[in-house]
RNA sequence: GGGCGAAUAGUUCAGUUGGCUAGAGCGCCUGCUUUACACGCAGGAAGUCGCAGGUUCGAGUCCUGCUUCGCCCACCA
């Protein structure tokens, strides 16, 4: 037999590629449309066509493949569309270097030969990037997948255009724009990155036209003089003003330069006087445009000087720069040079410098976009987790500036705009068309350049559903239900997303945007793929499991926080992996020991369970083993395969059932509030620290045992059945394998049912009754440590406690205790005498000693009762305090002061007991 | 210049409406190869909750100020 149950530990290599198979080949990642439900969707952010995944990535899919996969079992029709972006400069980037490395640079190759190129590119990273995609255990349905600039989604972008520029929101100018002299395009603001560079201050004196005297500007970029068209002073400058309309002479030309008025001119700031040059500088823009100047270009598209720099021209600015500082300081006219730190924009694709460039360039008007956006964030309609970036959101939204939207590349999308040969009429259309409309002419051309990548993108939560077509898909899953992203792109795109979605389809994109944290190295750096710094998901999913991998980064990852990610995270995710599998080993073993069916009937199990509803929560006391009956049903469909009357029911049994109930809720309510980690958390504990540690440990014996093994059997089957079902869509392969390794199961794991719990949990009295019990194992097991006995000596432990109701209610839980605390014989009494010598400890207000003859150094127990006592004393110290407040006792909730008031007694009472021992020991 | 986040055990981090005798993983120490698991089990040590004030019966949690680190935004005189 080929049973993975037969491995010493759990290995998920092949397991994970049968199962992403099986899902895929039987349609499950498709939405059911049989399902009433709601439909639950998500549209996963396009990684770059030209990247590769790194944990960003990671974290991000997992977040929402386990959202996806909660929706789809809790019966919601559940659709995840993949996709990918064509990340316009950054392919362009990576298809120019290969091309010119191999010797046809791309202006000599033309348009075509590249575009072709940049296509083979995309096929070849396309298929890598969805494999990881598909490794990772992402139930994305692959039938729907887009790419930003496939067929759909090309006309939806031209469809976007056109509608933006008929309705006058796309405009054409000669504008100041952010400019990339390494990749000779324009960019949006939000592509600029400021780093802080030390540079310096250059004061150059600009001699007077007429008479004597000069003027002293300061520059960080002396280069641009050549550009300057007047200087400019604040207009109520008293040192200053009179000089206004003065000329002065430009240095190293033969141009001479008003001096003007005017308010961006601060007197406080460098020497007063400001130089002007529009063409090189946004605020000296605004400054000509307020004057009417000049505005004189000295530099061309690729920062090398031009005519207008007169003998440095052809020098780059670098050189221009050293150049004219030289220049100037020759002729006298360098006043002074400070060492001065400030903010320099670079790209942030590139990391180039950039250029403020005058150029003429498509504009997207945004402020009419942005208000239906601010209003949908407002009033709650689209919320945002963690919702601290409501402020950064309309901080954004509020100073917004149009959006520059041309890139002078090739790879993109083409602006759908002709322009006639014949007459200045300017075409806009979604066909390309055959005559100019207004003139009639043949003779259109098209606009050179294509589309910022984002213009793509915030078509995102629609283009793939079919829009600008009124397709079924789009009518039924959008709006989306949650965007899931890191906060970085928060401007680029989800912002822009909500203004899209308002703006073509007047409803919102999504219900909730989910930002997960940035994924850091253990140096604190952005894992990216620029800087190398993240390791290939697929060697640690070879190495980890995928499960693994999921598993440590949802737990360890509270929402929204920033994570460092280390490798030895993974281990928490493989160890918990291997400890499923060992749990269910044992389980399943047993079963099969014990000869009890693997398929019983061809029953299928109901699509929802609740466990409240199916088990009852009153029944449970009354009638457990009809409970139990029912709660097998629900889970597995088939009957029960064993026998089981309600005295079969042990204490652990109702303890973990207890506990079961529990946990499923509160996995339920942390789902909802997507705390994902605390729900990944809540079964983790609760299958490792409760079923595994106490549960089967106790019932280890039952399963030994012929007449007692069914009941337990079945329980710890239900519970392996129901965990598995939470654990799914945080570990889905893991799960599903074991799933189907469970006895009586049929179908899928990943569609069956998502167990919740309307009800309270069952068996109230019992859960307490067996914490109980474990507290008085932790305290055997204590002492038996502290005290150094040895593990072989096993021994009698006395549980003395105050009255007969306790030892009606611990006698029968003496097996539990010695079982689990490894001893001999456990004795429950009612007063009597001390069993000195004895370790000794307190459980609440049950007395256990240990007696141990000769064993025992009485040095060591007496020091260690004694530390017990104090803290003990020091606590209750605190606690009378609080008590002998009046103020305390009466402000404080009745039920605060009243369980403070509980302690006490519980403490002075154990402080009496422990006094009683160490005068036992004095002897 | 404006804003946001973080600061809790050696370390990485939880701690949700103030009720805490502050928790977990990893690491550390002790013991255990107990026929599911050493990717394990049991036990243990370890914290002035960044600093200083304040509000409150009560503050890790709320308020004010400060320090350190990180990030975002902002027109490069």
């Amino acid at each position: 037999m080929n049973d993975i149950r037969q491995l010493a530990q759990y290995s998920p290599s092949g397991i994970e590629e049968k199962w992403y198979g099986a899902w895929e080949k039987a349609g499950l990642f498709s939405p059911d449309e049989s399902l009433k439900a709601d439909p639950f969707v998500i549209t996963l952010p396009p990684p770059n066509v030209t990247g590769i995944l790194h944990m960003g990535h990671c974290l991000g899919n997992s977040i929402q493949d386990t959202l996806i996969r909660w929706a789809r079992m809790k019966g919601h029709p559940t659709l995840w569309v993949p996709g990918t972006d064509h990340a316009s400069i950054a392919t362009e980037q990576v298809v120019s270097r290969q091309m010119a490395a191999a010797g046809t640079p791309k202006r000599e190759a033309g348009r075509e030969v590249f575009l072709e190129k940049a296509w083979e590119w995309k096929e070849e990273t396309h298929g890598r990037i969805t494999q990881q995609i598909r490794r990772l255990g992402c139930s994305l349905d692959w039938s729907r997948e887009a790419f930003t600039m496939d067929e759909q989604r090309n006309r939806a972008v031209v469809e976007a255009f056109v509608r933006l520029k008929d309705a006058g929101l796309i405009y054409r100018d000669v504008y100041l724009v952010n400019w990339c002299p390494h990749d000779l395009t324009a960019i949006s603001d939000d592509e600029v990155e400021h780093k802080e560079v030390e540079g310096h201050l250059w004061h150059l004196r600009y001699p007077l036209a007429e008479g004597e005297g000069h003027v002293t500007v300061a520059t960080t970029r002396p280069e641009t003089m050549f550009g300057d068209v007047a200087v400019a002073v604040h207009p109520e400058d008293p040192e200053r003003k009179h000089l206004i309309g003065q000329l002065v002479k430009l240095p190293l030309t033969d141009r001479v330069i008003p001096i003007i008025g005017d308010h961006h001119a601060d007197p406080e700031k460098g020497t007063g006087f400001v130089k002007i040059t529009p063409a090189h500088d946004p605020n000296d823009f605004e400054v000509g445009r307020r004057h009417g100047l000049d505005q004189v270009i000295c530099m061309t598209p690729a920062a090398v000087m031009n005519e207008a720099a007169g003998q440095f021209c052809g020098l780059d600015t670098a050189a221009c720069r050293k150049a004219t500082v030289e220049a100037m300081d020759q002729a006298g006219l360098l006043a002074k040079v400070e060492k001065h730190m400030h903010q320099v924009g670079h790209h942030d694709r590139c990391g180039h410098v950039i250029e403020p460039y005058l150029s003429k360039q498509w504009f997207l008007k945004m402020d009419e976009l942005a208000a239906p956006a601010v209003e949908a964030v407002n009033s709650g309609d689209i919320t945002l987790f963690p919702d601290r970036w409501v402020g950064v959101y309309h901080n954004w939204m509020s100073n917004i500036r149009d959006w520059c939207i041309s890139r002078q590349l090739w790879w993109g999308h083409r602006i759908p705009v002709w322009y006639c040969q014949d007459c200045p009429a300017e075409i806009a259309a979604a066909e390309t068309p055959t005559r100019c409309p207004a003139c009639g002419s043949a003779q259109l051309v098209q606009d050179d350049d294509v589309l910022d990548t984002w213009f793509s993108s915030w078509l995102w939560t629609f283009s793939p559903l079919g829009w600008p077509d009124k397709t079924p898909d789009l009518a039924t899953y959008h709006p989306t239900t949650v965007m899931v992203t890191a906060a970085d792109i928060i401007f680029f795109w989800v912002a822009r997303m909500v203004m899209a979605s308002y703006h073509f389809l007047g409803e919102k994109p999504f219900q909730e945007v989910l930002f997960t944290g940035i994924v850091r190295d253990e140096d604190g750096r952005k894992m990216s793929k620029s800087l190398g710094n993240s390791p290939d998901p697929i060697d640690l999913i070879d190495e980890y499991g995928a499960d693994a991998l999921r598993c440590s980064l949802i737990m360890l990852t509270p929402t929204g926080q920033d994570i460092f990610f280390s490798e030895a995270t993974l281990e928490v995710g493989r160890n918990f992996c291997n400890k499923i599998f060992q749990a269910s080993k044992l389980v399943l073993g047993i079963w099969d020991e014990a000869g009890l069916p693997q398929v019983v009937g061809e029953a299928t199990a109901p699509r929802t369970l609740d466990l409240a509803t199916v088990a009852g929560t009153d029944r449970w006391e009354t009638a457990p083993a009809a409970s139990l009956t029912d709660l097998w049903q629900g889970v597995f469909g088939g009957k029960l395969p064993v026998q089981v009357t309600d005295a079969d029911l042990g204490l652990e049994d109702r303890w973990i059932l207890s506990r079961l109930s529990q946990v499923v809720s509160d996995v339920g309510q942390n789902m909802d509030k997507r705390r994902l980690n605390d729900a990944a958390y809540d079964v983790f504990n609760f299958f490792r620290h409760e079923f595994c540690d106490w549960y089967l440990e106790a019932i280890k014996p039952r399963l030994r045992d012929e007449q007692t093994q069914g009941v337990a059997l079945a329980v710890a089957v239900l519970n392996l059945g129901i965990s598995y079902k939470l654990l799914h869509p945080v570990m889905p392969f893991i799960t599903e394998e074991l799933w189907n390794w469970l006895p009586c199961t049929s179908g899928y794991l990943m569609t069956s049912s998502y167990p919740t719990s309307s009800g309270p949990a069952p068996f109230t009295n019992d859960h307490r009754l067996f914490e109980e019990v474990k507290e008085i194992v932790g305290v055997v097991r204590n002492v038996r440590n502290e005290l150094a006995v040895p593990p072989g000596k096993r021994g009698t432990a006395i549980l003395r406690v105050p009255d007969q109701a306790r030892l009606d209610q611990l006698t029968p839980c003496i097996g539990l205790v010695a079982l689990l605390a490894k001893m001999e014989e456990v004795q429950v009494v009612v007063g009597g005498a001390d069993p000195s010598p004895a370790g000794a400890g307190l459980a609440g207000n049950i007395e256990i000693f240990l007696p141990m003859k000769g064993l025992v150094d009485l040095d060591k127990e007496r020091a260690r009762l004694e530390k017990e006592l104090g803290k003990i004393e020091g606590w209750m110290k605190g606690c009378r305090a609080k008590l002998g407040n009046a103020k305390f006792v009466d402000n404080a909730p009745e039920q605060v002061v009243q369980q403070q008031k509980d302690l006490l007694a519980e403490n002075e009472d154990k402080a009496v007991k422990l006094r009683e021992r160490l005068d036992a020991l004095q002897d």
